[in-house]
DNA sequence: TAGGGAATATTTTTT
DNA sequence: ATATTCCCTA
């Protein structure tokens, strides 16, 4: 390991005009690079002593600022790459950063620390990892990995896991660790009610695991970290004097972990310039802390806050329409976008029939535009949930209108290409028991519940991994003589390809053991028509390793930085979630389902209260923000969710569209003109007569609302449900549900119900999917 | 141990 | 409706 503190090695401060560099300073000629900016714009890139915080509204240019002055730093001689820290997101906010940079410079720039905060949070620990617990070749865990342990973990401790799911333990541990809390203070807020408060010792129990088995979840990468910084005044010193500057990107979306982080390594020097959107932070239920953003100035004295508020994306009246809604937010630090641009369309608002009837509609003014010339490319339909895709996707395929559907799941998180990379990661790594007990059974190899259990035991009560607890037992004849052969022959297999690895590349090797395990076999001999699919991404997959140094490289790789598959090439309609267009653009956008309950979310209202409803506001702003030219809001008079039909109320977000922003179009006749006709006190005559034969069965929590009880109150165009206390259903209440009959509450959790039924027994159900009788 | 049928849970998901 | 996970039986 070579030093990571040896500066020696770094190259020589260089100008990218080399023959500039023996001019006097005066006698400099400006860079050509700040001629693109504007003033606020240039003043972020100027001030590069001292804390600044640049406040860039969506299309402002804000990366546009980060990475100019990134480049000037370097240009300017005031450090050398390696003593610049630059931390985003997401590898593609950093791969971008990077080539825009080394286009701003017109070289390559090598040896900068620029990555993701995970990236950068194991690049650190990598070169310390004794010092928290870890050897240096850590393994770093996924979210699916993190939640088989987590089972292990609450099973150990005698809980039952039905009643206390993993994913719930995770979800806590994780917004503990987002705040930088450790086992050892976990517990003195809220959270600890999990399985009667064991939560914090569930927490410790599950660190413990971890540390044993040599690796990290992602918090930890930053956790780990922090109490690295703590302990180890010498290291924190060290890596202080080495990033003489800090630059940060998408700011607002820090949680409190990555936030100390960055305090902690700009405190010697304050050069720290941090770039957000605080009406952009949509990421709050994951950890996100807008208040980093807002205590800046006073966390980091005498900074500089730079506001980019001039537009170069959206028109005027998209502007507006975004500027408006978010203008109801309160507890923000308050922007104004502006642009040049000439005026523009209308946002343009439809109600509709149904979900169907929305996507019939939508599918209308794409083929239009396309009609006028306009590349599907570029144009975005932006759902809050991906329940709402599939309509669309189905219309799109009735049409033969081509589109991509951008997130899902990633290309690691694929069952295929975890399961090899299982394979992998037993062979370069002896001890991570999550890996062998993924393969030890895939393909089929006779190798059960039963046989595990065993290994676990031994593995358990003599403190060894699973691995060298199946060799020893293997020894033994304490297995059945089917599943001993079986692990045996599994066991030498693995020994084999760990003496292949010495003399194969990787690749090679990655071929050699897919085949020889027989996992290839097994896809080939799979019949389901995803099966093919699956080998195609298997050799993506081993022929992208290629790339790497060796197997530990290409290991680290995918667990931090592995992409989605390119959706393909060619013009297509893009499909996505809100959250997934942070960052896009497009010159047209559709923002279906505007209703009350979709979105706002009603899950996400319960949950959060009125902070939610500001992030779902946030949220509706990052919609808007993300067109050019024109934007088609739509929002469903009826709605099937989960095969229910839920009748619904437009959206309180758009009535708090300014005017003058919007029109309303609408050929079916509804919601025409004012809305006001959709929000008389019994909205559903707004729908006309006509029902559909599926709809009336079911009654919505909104119905229920309205006639018996709610009050829908109407003031200047602004329409508020209330609903009867939390939920609409109280103890005692008969209720009928679909598939349990008829029954009686027992407890009321929000809109959780406990329903004893008549016939079912005691189940617990979502309110929605009983209705009162 | 494997495979089928029942039970369950469906907001968002940068790493 | 649908996907996943769980449980039980052959």
């Amino acid at each position: 390991m070579s030093d990571p503190f040896d500066l020696s090695a770094f190259e020589e401060p260089q100008n990218f005009q080399s023959d500039a560099s023996v001019m006097s300073e005066a006698a400099r000629p400006e860079p050509p690079y700040l001629a693109a900016l504007n003033e606020a714009q240039r003043e972020a890139v100027e001030a590069t002593e001292g804390p600044v915080l640049v406040l860039a509204g969506a299309g402002t240019g804000k990366t546009r600022a980060l990475t100019t002055r990134l480049a000037h730093i370097l240009n300017l001689g005031l450090a050398r790459p390696g003593e610049i820290l630059a931390v985003t997101f997401t590898n593609k906010a950093s791969r971008e950063m990077k080539s825009r940079v080394e286009g701003l410079l017109q070289r390559t720039v090598e040896s900068l620390w620029l990555g993701t905060f995970h990236a950068m949070g194991a690049r650190i620990l990598r070169s310390h990892a004794e010092l928290v617990g870890l050897k240096p070749n850590f393994t770093i865990l996924d979210t699916d990995d993190q939640l088989r342990l987590m089972k292990q973990v609450i099973e150990a401790a005698n809980i039952d896991e039905k009643k206390w799911p993993a994913r719930n333990l995770s979800a806590i541990i994780g917004r503990w660790k987002d705040r930088g809390i450790g086992p050892e203070t976990a517990g003195s807020d809220g959270t600890g009610d999990f399985a009667f408060g064991k939560g914090p010792e569930l927490y410790a129990a599950y660190q413990q695991r971890l540390k044993a088995l040599n690796a990290a979840d992602f918090g930890d990468l930053l956790l780990h970290c922090l109490t690295l910084f703590g302990n180890h005044a010498d290291v924190l010193a060290d890596y202080q004097r080495r990033f003489r500057y800090v630059l940060v990107d998408e700011y607002q979306d820090a949680n409190v972990a990555q936030y100390l982080w960055l305090r902690l390594l700009a405190r010697a020097h304050h050069n720290i310039c941090c770039v957000g959107d605080d009406d952009q932070s949509i990421y709050g239920w994951r950890g996100a802390e807008v208040g980093n953003i807002l205590r800046f100035e006073k966390d980091f004295e005498g900074a500089c806050v730079i506001r980019l508020e001039q537009n170069y994306r959206s028109t005027p009246h998209i502007l507006a329409a975004a500027g408006g809604l978010i203008a109801n937010n309160a507890g923000r630090l308050g922007k104004t976008l502006w642009t040049e641009a000439p005026e523009g369309e209308r946002i343009k608002i439809r109600g509709v029939w149904d979900g169907e009837d929305e996507a019939r509609s939508v599918g209308d003014e794409i083929e239009a535009l396309q009609a006028k010339g306009h590349s599907l490319n570029e144009m975005a339909i932006l759902v809050r949930a991906v329940f709402q895709m599939r309509e669309f996707e189905e219309r799109f395929l009735t049409l033969g209108l081509p589109y991509r559907v951008i997130g899902g799941l990633r290309f690691y998180e694929r069952r295929e290409i975890r399961d090899a990379v299982a394979y992998f990661r037993a062979i370069a790594q002896p001890e991570d028991d999550l890996a062998f007990e993924r393969i030890i059974n895939v393909p089929r190899r006779g190798i059960g519940a039963t046989t595990m259990q065993a290994v676990h035991q031994l593995a358990r009560a003599r403190g060894i991994s699973l691995m060298q607890a199946a060799v020893e037992i293997v020894g033994t004849d304490e297995l059945r003589p089917q599943a001993r052969r079986s692990m045996s022959d599994f066991l030498s297999r693995l020994d084999h390809w760990r003496a292949e690895k010495a003399r194969l590349p990787q690749a090679d090797l990655a071929e050699f053991v897919l085949d020889d395990s027989g996992y290839t076999e097994m896809w080939q001999n799979d019949k389901s028509p995803d099966a093919p699919g699956k080998l195609e991404n298997l050799k993506e997959l081993v022929s992208a390793m290629d790339e790497f140094e060796n197997l530990e490289g290409f290991l680290e790789h995918v667990s931090l930085v592995m992409e989605n598959e390119d959706s393909g090439a060619g013009d297509k309609v893009n499909l996505m979630t809100l959250h997934g267009a942070k960052g896009l653009e497009f010159d047209a956008v559709f923002l279906p389902g505007w209703e009350e309950g979709v979105f706002p979310n009603q899950r996400s209202l319960d949950e959060g209260g009125s902070t939610a409803l500001e992030e779902e506001r946030r949220l509706g702003h990052v919609g808007l923000t993300r067109a050019r030219k024109r934007v088609f809001l739509s929002f469903a008079a009826n709605r099937r969710i989960y095969n229910q039909w839920q009748s619904s109320i437009p959206s309180r977000f758009i009535d708090e569209l300014p005017q003058d922003a919007i029109e309303y179009v609408s050929e079916s006749g509804l919601y025409e003109g004012q809305q006001a006709t959709a929000l008389d006190s019994d909205h559903s005559s707004a729908f006309g007569t006509a029902e559909r034969p599926q709809m009336g069965r079911r009654r919505s929590r909104y119905d229920r609302a309205v006639t018996s009880g709610g009050l829908i109150l109407e003031g200047r165009s602004e329409a508020v449900v209330v609903r009867e206390s939390a939920g609409s259903y109280r103890v005692g209440d008969r209720v009928f549900h679909q598939k349990f009959g008829y029954g009686q509450v027992l407890t009321v959790d929000g809109d959780r119900l406990q329903v004893a039924f008549d016939k079912a027994g005691t189940k617990k159900v979502i309110d929605s999917f009983v209705e009162s009788v």
